[in-house]
RNA sequence: GCUCGGAUGGCGGAACUGGUAGACGCACAGGACUUAAAAUCCUGCGGGCAUAAAAGCCCGUGCCGGUUCGAUUCCGGCUCCGAGCACCA
């Protein structure tokens, strides 16, 4: 045996070396593509699974802390379902369109293509310091042209299918940023200070309104998060009620309106129109005109923050017209108010201040008639009655109660042919262009004659011309309306001129479908196999964060059931379970940002404690859903939990300890070892992982004073640390003599009878209180316990 | 205003279906080793009363009330914090 040649200088504690080990196993996992996932038919469809991530978009930044977060617990995940059997998908991909890379190119001129690689780069670093399983033959990069065909491919099936339309409405229009903005992105937005107004322009859309029944209703069948499903429930906002038409006095016109209180149409004393309502300009009269022009001069200019801040109290302009209401048959004035909104419904209501707290607001304002329809308790003093009660002052609904009134009104509406049941939903179609450089060009041109035409299959990809200026013209067209060399085109076959559409597609059309493409990367024919489509969908298990509930989780839903119904994919939902990762806050509690200068680096954590560290102190911190504040000292903490681990079973040289030694292990040991292993299973199982590191702890505290450790014990162990710390695993294994890679290795089983104690505390309560506690023997007659009991 | 979460030691957190509150880690204190420090190892660590020491007793999971032999856990009402939505007819 070697001593140690400087027993004195040479510290005799062993120390792993995390630099040296890390990087070797990196390697070796790289070079023998350790984590390649194939489509091997011997795993039946039930011990498949596809393990994924939200893939990140490359900022220039680098990976933050929270990036390795919900990294790292897929990649546990991934590893221990491996070791479990089960044939493993796990990849990973850049989602790199996007507006700060173009940004960059405006004002430095560079190519946001360069940018972008260069990200992706450090990126790609970064993610393989962590060590993490993926299957790297599988990545992909929405950027990427071989990509973005499919992109524009899919975009074309949705337009040939009658998914893709324009309009000419009003839309988002920021200013700031020389774009439009698609109505789930601009709370964003306005949170960063730009400006969003109303504008009306010609944009393309996608029909996603024709999907949201079932994307309401399918919601039922995830397993996600209830505040996930709610917030995607509330932007749907189904609401049932019915339409009505009002005719216009003295006109052969009318106003149609929407509500979900068709019971109260008795109580309708007055209209109103939002002010963008197409019908105000040819109801108002010319007392009127110049009082109704200017209101909607001034509400014009408000933005939709401004009109819902400023709404304390309510104001219009009376059209001077009147409508009729079909149920009273009188006439009730025409209004204009900025409370009632173009964008939900018809844009027009029928106002019932006696049973609507606005309406009331409203009519108390401008002196109009309050009728109530419903009949309060009689202790009742307040403004609008919004309980269920009869129904009063309604005719043929009199003594009706709500439901049954509704129903009523309803069925007479549709005999006398005033109106219909309707389902009415807040989502709107997803204005889906962009005035932007760097995104998907759309496939499409447009004639002169103003139809429009797809590429054909054969022109895709069409990529992006070199221009010389990024800058969004700002006029509302993109950069790519100067470049005359690729906007004018003439058809070869026909001789026609055509222009190419200029717009580019949001950011979000790539994260529709990249789960997707990791199935098959690689093809060029289809974008997506359709046997290998069938292996691995739906994503079992899929991580992110909840920044994306009404956005990405919502698009790429709709295009997934597009897919769906043209027959692509196979299952009616992608992500059939989903977990948001909690947010890591600084050390201070407060959101880690430059500004604050509570950023955490992860380059600088993994130098200085390795990336088996850092992927066990982001598990140990807390729950995974839970935000959780960021603590050096705790990183510390795992730290030596790891050095503990390591001198289990290596001496000061990084030999095997003479420590470790094939003998019977006692009782106890088994019993922590097996403990272990059923905790650690099922924690991950439930995705307890920071328990599940508690209970290893717990076994690395028992182990350590133990004079010998017997290989039985130890070898197991190694097993279920592997998900967590892969590195130092592989280490200890191969340590242990093993030739392969753990990565395959079944992960121990347990004994259940080794699980449990010998003895068990008995406590005596008496009236809630505990009198006494017994360490009693099990497997006692019961009589023989409470003798001991009484004792 | 509405919806959904959450509140447990000095701190992050644990506690399966109502049955020993505070696992594990951090911080802190004391000790061992060391000339010393670091590292490492050992011990203690919710609060109070009591004691030479121990045993022991009482209080304690945001607040108030309820159900129960028994509540961090279930029910009702509040307070505070976080997230989302917000004139949605």
């Amino acid at each position: 045996m070697n001593r140690d040649p400087h027993p004195q200088q040479e510290s005799p504690i062993a120390r792993y070396d995390f630099a040296h080990i890390e990087q070797k196993w990196q390697a070796f996992w790289e070079t023998n593509k350790t984590f390649r996932a194939t489509e091997d038919l011997k795993f039946p469809k039930e011990k498949r699974i596809y393990v994924l991530d939200m893939f990140p978009y490359p900022s220039g930044a680098g990976l933050h802390v929270g990036h390795p977060e919900g990294y790292t617990a897929t990649d546990i995940i991934a590893r221990y379902k491996r070791m479990k059997g089960f044939n493993v998908l796990h990849p990973m991909g850049w989602d790199a369109f996007g507006l700060p890379a173009e940004q960059y190119a405006v004002k430095t001129g560079v190519h946001p293509a360069i940018t972008t690689a260069k990200n992706i780069d450090t990126f790609r670093r970064q993610l393989k310091m962590f060590g993490f399983s993926y299957d790297w033959d599988r990545e992909v990069n929405t950027t990427d042209p071989g990509y973005f065909k499919w992109t524009q491919w899919i975009f074309l099936q949705l337009y040939k299918k009658g998914l893709a339309y324009q309009a000419e409405i009003p839309v988002n229009w920021c200013p700031d940023l020389g774009t439009v903005l698609a109505n789930e992105e601009v709370p964003e937005q306005i949170e960063k200070g730009h400006t969003v107004i109303r504008r009306p322009m010609k944009q393309w859309m996608l029909k996603i309104t024709a999907y949201a029944e079932r994307l309401l209703q399918d919601l039922d069948m995830l397993d996600w998060p209830d505040s996930i499903k709610d917030m995607q429930r509330n932007w749907i906002g189904r609401s049932e009620g019915a339409e009505a038409d009002f005719p216009v006095a003295g006109t052969d016109k009318s106003i149609r309106i929407f509500t979900t209180r068709p019971d109260t149409m008795f109580g309708a004393t007055y209209m109103v129109l939002a002010p963008e309502h197409p019908f105000v300009a040819e109801s108002t009269t010319a007392e009127q005109r110049a009082a109704v022009d200017a209101y909607r001069e001034t509400a014009s200019r408000k933005s939709d923050l401004e009109r819902t801040e400023l709404a304390k109290t309510k104001t219009g302009v009376w059209t001077g017209a009147y409508a009729v209401n079909p149920a009273t048959r009188q006439n009730i004035p025409v209004w204009i108010a900025d409370y009632v909104l173009i964008t939900y419904g018809t844009g027009a209501i029928m106002a019932v201040p006696g049973q609507d707290e606005r309406d009331w607001e409203f009519a108390e304002t401008y002196n109009l008639p309050i009728i109530r329809t419903v009949q309060p308790p009689a202790d009742f003093n307040g403004k609008a009655y919004l309980e269920d009660g009869p129904a009063i002052n309604s005719g043929f609904l009199n003594g009706l109660k709500v439901a049954e009134a509704k129903e009523r009104m309803t069925s007479w509406l549709e005999e006398k042919g005033l109106g219909k049941r309707k389902v009415n939903y807040k989502l709107h179609d997803w204005l889906f262009s962009r005035q932007r450089y760097w995104g998907e060009p759309f496939p499409l041109i447009h004639f002169e004659d103003g139809t429009v035409a797809p590429l054909d299959d054969s022109e895709l990809p069409l990529t992006l011309p070199e221009v010389e200026s990024y800058k969004p013209a700002g006029t509302g067209e993109s950069p790519l309306a100067t470049m005359k060399k690729w906007v004018e085109i003439t058809v070869p076959e026909t001789g026609k001129k055509a222009r190419r559409e200029t717009n580019t597609m949001p950011q979000w059309a790539g994260s529709c479908w990249y789960y997707l493409r990791y199935i098959d990367p690689q093809n060029d024919r289809f974008f997506c196999d359709k046997e290998k489509e069938q292996y691995w969908m739906p994503v079992n298990i899929y991580i992110g964060g909840a920044e994306h509930a009404v956005l990405h989780l919502l698009y790429a839903r709709f295009w997934h059931k597009a897919l769906f119904d043209l027959g692509l994919v196979s299952t009616p939902e992608p992500f059939m379970k989903l977990i948001n990762q909690g947010l890591i806050l600084g050390e201070d509690m407060q959101k880690m940002s430059k500004s604050r200068g509570n950023v955490v680096n992860p380059d600088d954590v993994i130098h200085e404690y390795g990336a088996d560290a850092m992927r066990l102190y982001e598990m140990f911190m807390g729950p995974l859903t839970q935000s959780k504040p960021w603590s050096t000292r705790g990183v510390e903490g795992v730290y030596r939990f790891l050095q503990r681990v390591w001198r289990l079973y290596a001496d000061a040289n990084d030999q095997l300890s003479p420590q470790v030694q094939d003998i019977e292990p006692t009782a106890d040991q088994m019993k922590i070892l097996h403990k272990t292993i059923k905790k650690v299973g099922e924690d991950i199982e439930s995705l307890s992982f920071n328990t599940a590191i508690a209970q290893m702890m717990i076994f690395v505290n028992e182990l350590t004073p133990a004079e010998i450790k017997p290989r039985r014990i130890l070898e197991p162990f190694v097993l279920t640390l592997a998900p967590f710390a892969p590195h130092i695993a592989e280490e200890l294994w191969a340590l242990l003599g093993h030739a392969k890679t753990l990565a395959y290795e079944p992960f121990p089983e347990f004994d259940p009878a080794l699980t449990v104690d010998d003895t068990v505390t008995l406590v005596l309560q008496v009236n809630g209180k505990i009198r006494e506690r017994i360490d009693v023997a099990k497997g006692l007659p019961k009589n023989e316990s409470e003798k001991l009991a009484l004792e």
